[in-house]
DNA sequence: GGAGATTTTGACAATCATTTTCATTCTGCA
DNA sequence: TGCAGAATGAAAATGATTGTCAAAATCTCC
């Protein structure tokens, strides 16, 4: 009933880092499967919406997919040139956007919270020669 | 020489929250301002790149603009309803960023925090009748 | 097993913010 | 005044995402 949902859910858990819609259906399209962009994109979605993956959006305005590991509440560390992402946790953060949200009268407090760097690999000394 | 580019950083003052070009557009075509859009998005990127006004992208992926009143380094708490935007400023959360990120090996380390909510106002208690 | 109802799929067209193009209009300066 | 280079903006192009709708798959009840 939901194959092609599982087949883009698989093709995500292989990947390392985000991946946008596009990124997931070329990959398919490439390792044979039969499906077609609409689907894919759908499926991203309800995904999404579902809670199996997190989502969010590049600088350049596309919408980029990951399954993750946890499927609690958590935050990303993502390499800006590999895309490498870890999983990251921040009690502190949580406290503090609610308490700065309660403290303007705001309510339904909700959060974005990314971090970017660069990772260990890619941050390795270019070669001088 | 920089008129326009005054013209539009004037409208985005004039505005409460945070607006997309596309708004600054409308609004200073309806006060009669003579200006073309593209040049809106170019006044905005310009703003944007020198620091002088803040971006960031709604859910839809629009990109929205804010000349905001403090010049260093802050964050919002965005209503999600009418768009009113309050700066906060969150020292734990800077610290927590650098933390997380060394721990895990990454360099040159940046980080997007925004917070949303209802406002007061907005979310004063539906009329019953 | 089968007919009809219901859901899922996907090719294609449509949308829409943003970017490019490129010809025209400024600007500073000799 | 006259010109090189920057700024402007109308119109076309781009490109991710969404809408449409008919065909295909799946379910439901007999
Ligand atoms: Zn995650
Ligand atoms: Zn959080
Ligand atoms: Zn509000
Ligand atoms: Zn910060």
């Amino acid at each position: 009933m939901t194959t092609r949902r599982d087949a883009v859910h698989d093709t995500l858990r292989r990947s390392e880092g985000f991946r946008s819609a596009q990124d997931v259906y070329a990959e398919m399209r490439l390792h044979g499967a039969k499906i077609g962009l609409t689907t894919v994109y759908r499926a991203l979605q309800a995904l999404a919406d579902g809670g199996q993956v997190d989502v969010l959006r590049t600088d350049e305005g596309e919408s980029v997919y990951r399954a993750c590991a946890s499927d609690t509440h958590h935050h990303h560390l993502v390499c800006r040139r590999c895309g490498r992402t870890v999983e990251v946790d921040g009690p502190a953060v949580e406290r503090w956007a609610e308490t700065v949200g309660s403290e303007h009268g705001f309510t339904e407090i909700t959060h974005t919270v990314e971090v970017f760097g660069t990772c260990s690999s890619c941050s390795a000394p270019a070669r001088t020669g």
